[in-house]
DNA sequence: CCTTGACCTCAAGCCGGCTTGAATTTTCAG
DNA sequence: CTGAAAATTCAAGCCGGCTTGAGGTCAAGG
């Protein structure tokens, strides 16, 4: 198996060289083992990266990632864990889509003060944003 | 007009008594004067810190959004910056739907290695998520 | 009048996720 | 063989957005 120095999984991976030794010590990552000083990767690091960078893309903390590769780095994906992730994913968007409607709204509306046009502030309590004013 | 003290914009607000400080530091929200030591502040502030807590939703920073109001706490909304936010939203919305259908089927597909299987790596490259691997 | 609870200021701390810097060591191309 | 490029460790710093703590002040109800 070929083995990639620190600089090239970086390269090939996207992520900082000073990320992946971040990524070492708190376990997300392993190198094979060392030619002198230098770690040496295997190719399937860059595996496991794709699904870290998936993972914090999805709002997995670091932690909660480590948690998904048993101690040899296969992936040990818990169902319950990502259906409740893809749910809040779910309401995210929805949020998002509120606030991009809302967004939207108050650039185009020609009222004076947005915050006495009855759609925004209908679109503002949509988003669960609002205070009781 | 009636007057506010701290706690009470705290409480109907939401936003922490020492978040509104904060706010105060940062010239986001302005209190009308004091009473003693104690700041009063205006029932507008309430409609003030829901567009601020708005603008935070829709990812704007503190400074960003302190650039949204004329000196004297009135919404001046800049319709360009807006429209180019919720483009962004946009994306990200599209970004956050891939990624939650991605996580949907790593949590169901039945394949022995997710890595594998020729839908995921199609759903994670339409996420611009992927390594060269 | 006096207590008490809400407020005040200022500096420091916390969080996650890295990055940066200094001082070394090693590898590899020429 | 040599010298540059790339790697190493370790501690410290940075970012935004607050929170916390210590120590002090004050307004209003009983």
């Amino acid at each position: 198996m070929k083995l990639l120095d620190i600089g090239e999984v970086a390269e090939r991976s996207g992520v900082a060289v000073s990320a992946l030794r971040y990524y070492e010590d708190l376990g997300l990552i392993t190198s094979i083992g060392r030619k002198g000083l230098r770690r040496q990767f295997g190719t399937e690091v860059l595996l496991q990266l794709s699904l870290i960078t998936l993972g914090k893309a999805a709002g997995f903390s670091l932690q909660e990632i480590a948690g998904m590769f048993t101690k040899d780095g296969q992936p040990d994906l818990p169902r319950g864990q990502l259906h409740a992730r893809a749910d809040a994913l779910e309401a995210q968007i929805r949020e998002l889509t509120v606030l991009k409607d809302a967004l939207r709204h108050v650039a185009d509306c020609p009222a004076p003060s947005h915050l006495e046009c009855p759609k925004f502030r209908k679109l503002l309590r949509a988003g669960s944003v609002t205070a009781e004013v």
